[in-house]
DNA sequence: TTCCATGCAAAGGGTTTGCACTCTC
DNA sequence: GAGAGTGCAAACCCTTTGCATGGAA
């Protein structure tokens, strides 16, 4: 069901995807996703404007906003919600887990192969799950090896 | 290390609580923890200023933001990233994970108590672990059990 | 008295909205 | 040509900031 991730593509191949999943083509949607699926990254509504912009792509905000969306609803795209001041959009779409560092703002994602998670209680009644997240959250180590958390290897 | 839940507190209560968490003591910080201690709840910043106000606390958003990052930082409060649109406070700081469901903006605790997640790969070189956040993600299952999802007990 | 804390109002920043215009099909 | 998609700018909402006033010790 799921996809690998696409690549870099061009227009024409661009243009498949989004018929693939559904999804009208425009000039814009084509930009914004050559913005994204350039390569596998993580990126804020903000960052897609500003790079579909760059390349002299004539797009607006709400436009650039209302494609993000788009492209999460139609599975082309996943939400990452790590940082309260802003959403990230993952090009990963396949099942992953991430770290954040919020003093750097930097985020990487984790394979969930090889993961497992034990214990979950039942959920209520009359609940689907969507999806489980998980997080680590870390920051820059001080200089030595200090106490109260745990040293990366 | 970490305490139990302190549960509803009169003025003196609180006012040895922030004095153990070494917090200065003013009215306002009496008022806050008032509205958040009273039982285990997540709220959002806004929340506790409207509650506070409701039962007649003079005091002004910009104080509500600055004591509940005090509160967090000192260990009394954990926050909560789940929605985009806001941060909830909770007044569960054990360690323990969160069922957050967008459609209605519900968020629950579950114990971590039992819960093993393994097969974490290492981190980064000079990276240590704040915290590892968990979040199933649900929503309202439709009429009968659908299929694309796991249904609750 | 001294400094930390508070209040106020405005700024900030990501996101959404309303509506007229434009383009895809 | 019809309807979906787009652009623009302002509105929105939570959160933060700057600075003068107020309160705890």
């Amino acid at each position: 069901m799921v996809e690998e991730f696409p690549g870099p593509l061009d227009s024409a191949a661009l243009t498949a995807l989004l018929r693939r999943h559904d999804i009208g083509v425009t000039r814009q949607r084509i930009a914004v996703a050559q913005v994204l699926f350039e390569r596998r990254q993580h990126l804020c509504a903000e960052a897609v404007l500003a790079r579909a912009r760059a390349r002299n792509a004539r797009v607006s905000r709400a436009t650039v906003y209302n494609t993000l969306k788009l492209f999460v609803d139609h599975g082309l795209l996943s939400e990452v919600i790590v940082d309260p001041s802003r959403i990230f959009f993952d090009t990963e779409i396949r099942p992953h887990y991430h770290v954040f560092d919020a003093s750097t703002g930097k985020l990487a994602d984790i394979p969930a192969e090889g993961i497992e998670v034990k214990g979950l209680p039942p959920l209520p009644a009359g609940t689907l799950i969507d999806r489980v997240d998980i997080v680590i959250r870390t920051r820059p180590a001080p200089r030595e090896a200090g106490p109260g958390a745990v040293a990366g290897a």
